[in-house]
DNA sequence: CTGAAAGCGCTAACAC
DNA sequence: GTGTTAGCGCTTTCAG
C-alpha cells in the first residue's frame, strides 16, 4: 500500500542512520531510546531526538526481540474469544499488558487439546514473554510444561502442578446466587444447567449449587448438561421444558442462561414469574438479556490484571489464587426493578 | 514457571546445536526446516529431523523475523473487541491468518484516534506483516499512511484514498430489512436508531433505511442517535418511548437493537406485537435475544478472509470491495416461528 | 548436495 | 559521556 502519493522512505531508517545524522554512535542512540543503561548529555540527547524525528525513525522491535530474548508480547489462548466472557477477558488482558508495554496475541483453541498445544508451541517459538491459557475445565493439555515459555492458567478451579493458576471462587459464587433464589424468593426446586466437562470438584458452580441446596435441606436432582454455548443452553432449556418444571434454573454461564431464556420464552413461559433464571459470569450480555440476569459476576478485569502481572512477575508454579464473585441482582430472579 | 520437576533444557536449543548433533552445517538445517531454497539428500534430512526431535528444537521466530523482515503476524485494531461483531470478526481473521501461518495481534482503540495511531505505530514497529484497521465511521486517523506497514481498512462504506478497504453493502442490506417490514408486515412508520458518527453517506444503514421508505412513499422522520453500544441502544429505546411510538425500529447494529429491546420490554411493550425491531450485523447475540432478531447479516467470515488475503497479497491502495448482506428472518419483525 | 560466512538491527559490555 | 564492537539466531549467497 506504500504508494507514490505518500512520503516514501524507500527503506525504513535504522539506528545507525540516526547515529550518523546526529553525529553520535549507535550506542548513544540506544541510551537515549531506552533511557539507559548509561546517561547521555542533555544536548546530545536532544540532537538524537531531533534526528529520530526528522528521519521518522522507529526501532525495529524484531531486532530488539532477538537481542533481548523477549518480544514484549504476551499470548492469550482461549477456547473461543467470541464468547463474551473471554472477549471481555481479552480486552482486560490487553489493557493491563499495555501498561507493561506488551501487545497481545490472541489465539482460539476451539477447546481442542491438540490445537491448543500447537498454539502454545507456536507462541513459545515466537518468543512471547508468556502465555495465558484458559482450558475450560480440561486438565491442562499434555506436556504443556515442556514449552519453555512462562505460563499462567486462567479460569481454573484450583492449583495445577507445575503452573501458576487463578480463577473465580466458583462454589461460593454459585452458592450465593442459588441461596438468593431460595432465601429471598422462597424457591425450592432449582435446576442446574452446566457443561459436560467444566469444573465439578470442590470449587465449581455445580458444587456451589449443591451446597446451597443441601444446606437448606432442598433437593438438587435436576441437572441438565450441554455444550458451553448459547445453542447448548437452548437445547438444555428445551430439555427442561419436557419434564416437570423447576421453580428456577441456575446456569453455570451467561451463554447457557441466554440459551435457556430463549427456550423458555419460546415455550411460552414468563421469566421470572413462571420460572426464575440466574447465572454465573456476569458479562455485559447478561445485563441486556430479557429479563436482565441476576448473576454471580466474575471480577474479570481484576483477574485479567492479576494474570498479566503474575505472568510478567513470574508467579511461582503451583500457586493458585481464587477471586470472589459479586452477586448482581437484576430481574431474572424475581427481584423488583 | 520453568521448574525443577520438568525436563530442564537450560538454554533453548539453537540451530547450530542441531547442526552439530546432525553433523551438518546450519545451512542444511535451514533447508530442511524451510523446505528450501536448496534440496537436501533424504538421508541427511532424516538425520536433521532426528536431531531436531531429540534436542526438542524450535526455531526462534524473532531471529527469523529480523532476518526476513516479517514476523508472520498480522494486527487487528478495532474500537472494542468485546463488541460481539468485532469479536466474531477477530475469530474469523485469526482463522484465516492461521491458514497463512500468521498469528493475530489484537488491539483496542476505544474509538480514540490518538490511541489508534499509537497502536498502529506500535504494530508497525513490531514489524507485523500488516494491519487490519476498523475505525467505526471516522475517516481513517490522521497520517496513517505514514506508517509503512501494509494496511487494509475494515467496515468501511467506500474507497479510501491511499488504502485498500472493504465493508458490507450497508445501504442494500438496510433497505432489505426495512423493506421487509413494510412489504411483508405492512408497517409504515419505521424509526431509525443509529450512531452519532458511523457512515451516513451513499453506502450507509441510514441511507438504506431512507431509500426503502422513500421508495414506498413513507415518511422517514424519526431518527434517534446514540453511542454505538448496548447502553446507547437502551438510552435510544427510552427516548423512543417518550414520543409517539413508531410501528417498528431499525437499529444500525445488533448492540443497539439489544439495548432498544430492553428499553421496550421495560416499557411494557411486546415485540413484535406492539412494535417490531430489526437490525444490522447479525452476530450470534442477535440469534438469542428475545425475541430473536430479524437482521441484515454481514458475511463476517467472508469479509475477514478477504481482508486477510488482501493484506497479505497486497490489495492495491484505493481499491474497495463491498459485501452483500443476508436477510435473516427471525421473530422480531413479526414473522411466525 | 553441503559448508562457510555475511549480515538483518539492536543492546550492552568494555574501552577511552 | 561517548565510541567500538561482539554477538542474539536465522537465512541465503557463494564456493566447493
Amino acid at each position: 500500500m506504500g504508494d507514490a502519493p505518500h512520503t516514501p522512505p524507500r527503506r525504513a531508517a535504522t539506528r545507525s542512520d540516526v547515529a550518523r545524522a546526529a553525529g553520535v554512535s549507535t550506542a548513544v542512540v540506544s541510551y537515549v531510546i531506552n533511557g539507559g543503561p548509561r546517561g547521555v548529555a542533555p544536548a546530545t540527547a536532544a540532537r538524537v531526538r531531533a534526528a529520530i524525528e526528522t528521519l521518522d525513525y522507529r526501532p525495529n522491535l524484531a531486532a530488539r526481540a532477538l537481542r533481548t530474548g523477549t518480544t514484549e508480547m504476551i499470548g492469550l489462548v482461549v477456547p473461543d474469544s467470541s464468547n463474551p466472557f473471554y472477549a471481555e477477558y481479552a480486552v482486560a488482558v490487553e489493557r493491563r499488558a499495555a501498561v507493561h508495554g506488551h501487545a497481545l496475541v490472541v489465539a482460539n483453541s476451539g477447546d481442542d487439546p491438540d490445537r491448543e498445544s500447537r498454539l502454545v508451541e507456536g507462541l513459545a517459538g515466537r518468543r512471547l514473554s508468556g502465555v495465558l491459557l484458559a482450558t475450560t475445565g480440561r486438565p491442562a493439555g499434555r506436556d504443556l510444561t515442556t514449552y519453555d515459555v512462562p505460563m499462567v492458567l486462567l479460569d481454573r478451579d484450583g492449583p495445577v502442578p507445575g503452573f501458576a493458576a487463578l480463577g473465580p471462587a466458583f462454589t461460593a459464587g454459585a452458592a450465593a446466587v442459588v441461596g438468593h433464589l431460595v432465601d429471598r424468593h422462597g424457591l425450592s426446586s432449582v435446576a442446574l444447567c452446566t457443561g459436560r466437562r467444566g469444573p465439578f470438584g470442590a470449587n465449581s458452580p455445580e458444587q456451589g449449587w449443591r451446597e446451597a441446596l443441601d444446606r437448606r435441606g432442598l433437593d438438587g436432582s435436576t441437572v441438565v448438561r450441554a455444550p458451553f454455548d448459547r445453542a447448548g443452553g437452548y437445547a438444555a432449556g428445551r430439555e427442561l421444558l419436557t419434564g416437570t418444571l423447576p421453580d428456577a434454573v441456575f446456569a453455570a454461564s451467561d451463554l447457557l442462561a441466554v440459551g435457556v431464556l430463549r427456550a423458555l420464552h419460546e415455550g411460552g413461559l414468563r421469566v421470572p414469574e413462571d420460572i426464575a433464571v440466574v447465572s454465573f459470569d456476569g458479562t455485559s450480555e447478561s445485563e441486556y438479556s430479557w429479563p436482565t440476569l441476576t448473576v454471580a459476576r466474575q471480577p474479570v478485569a481484576e483477574m485479567a490484571g492479576a494474570a498479566v502481572d503474575a505472568l510478567l512477575a513470574g508467579m511461582p508454579a503451583g500457586a493458585y489464587r481464587a477471586f470472589d464473585t459479586d452477586l448482581v441482582i437484576r430481574r431474572s430472579c424475581g427481584c423488583p426493578t
